[in-house]
DNA sequence: GTTATAATATATTAAATTACTAGGAAAAGA
DNA sequence: TCTTTTCCTAGTAATTTAATATATTATAAC
């Protein structure tokens, strides 16, 4: 199960890249539009400027802007980000298989597959889809 | 991430259809293969059991048998009976999407896709499938 | 320069989950 | 009856989750 810190970072990449205009989006403004507490907001995004796909702006008229154009990002990145790893189990979370029973595992291939329909159908869902389909839910009507 | 649960119950699923042969397999046998402590293997079987994937023996010469064809069984129905779920997030969990949101939400649909791919991976990976990669991994000598 | 705004950092917490272990009861064949 | 094996319930230490709380730092606007 993908946690909060995952669905919420995907959230706020699209409210800010939908909002955004070029100036930075406060998350107190996210936070409203979005229904998550501002605190946990702070929690989620601190990963997100760490991670470098948004970029912070501090005092007045601060805010968070995105880090590249819209559609450079996967939604493979933002989950990995957020959550550490998305990958099935512990051992495939490294580039390198570090477990000592790596060899005699009947189900390693199998995990491995499970891990590559993720990776495929994430890496090729970017930011701008998302932000379409927001679009598309609202009506147009953040835009007028 | 997949809990030792469904890992653990994949791997006891293989194991007793590698090692069954029609008679009952004990999880004292499949625990010493496994590396799987008894009592941790208990619970796990008793969600199999439960889930009517496997059937028990009780007493002298008991174990656990398949309750079907090694063929018949996908690893969907195994790790979903196991981890209670491989929805990726909860509104997914249930056939009707009951999250009060869900008209408002931009991402569900890409959540819907994400677990479809799971779902489309998962189903089309037999039990025997793995069986068959177990026996390549051991040469075959469990055989002999 | 003061003030308001907004990010940043660290700490705390209640509740739930995970990955077990422990002890005993019930069934059934030898 | 004895041994083997499943079945059931309870407990538990450690970790994670999903937050909240408090204080600090940076900066634009007045």
């Amino acid at each position: 199960m993908i946690s909060t810190k995952g669905r919420y970072a995907l959230r706020l990449m699209v409210d800010i890249a939908t909002y955004s205009n070029g100036n930075p989006v406060t998350l107190k403004d996210s936070s409203a539009r979005q229904n998550i507490s501002i605190k946990y907001l702070e929690q989620v995004v601190s990963l997100l400027v760490r991670g470098h796909l948004l970029i912070s702006v501090r005092g007045n008229n601060g805010g968070y802007i995105l880090a590249r154009d819209v559609e450079s990002y996967n939604t493979f990145e933002i989950l990995s980000v957020a959550e550490g790893s998305l990958a099935p189990i512990a051992c495939l979370q490294t580039e390198v298989n570090l477990c000592e029973r790596v060899n005699e595992c009947s189900t390693i291939d199998f995990w491995k597959g499970y891990y590559d329909v993720i990776k495929n159908y994430t890496k090729n869902i970017t930011l701008l889809d998302l932000v379409e389909s927001e679009k598309n839910k609202n009506g147009n009507d953040y835009n007028i």
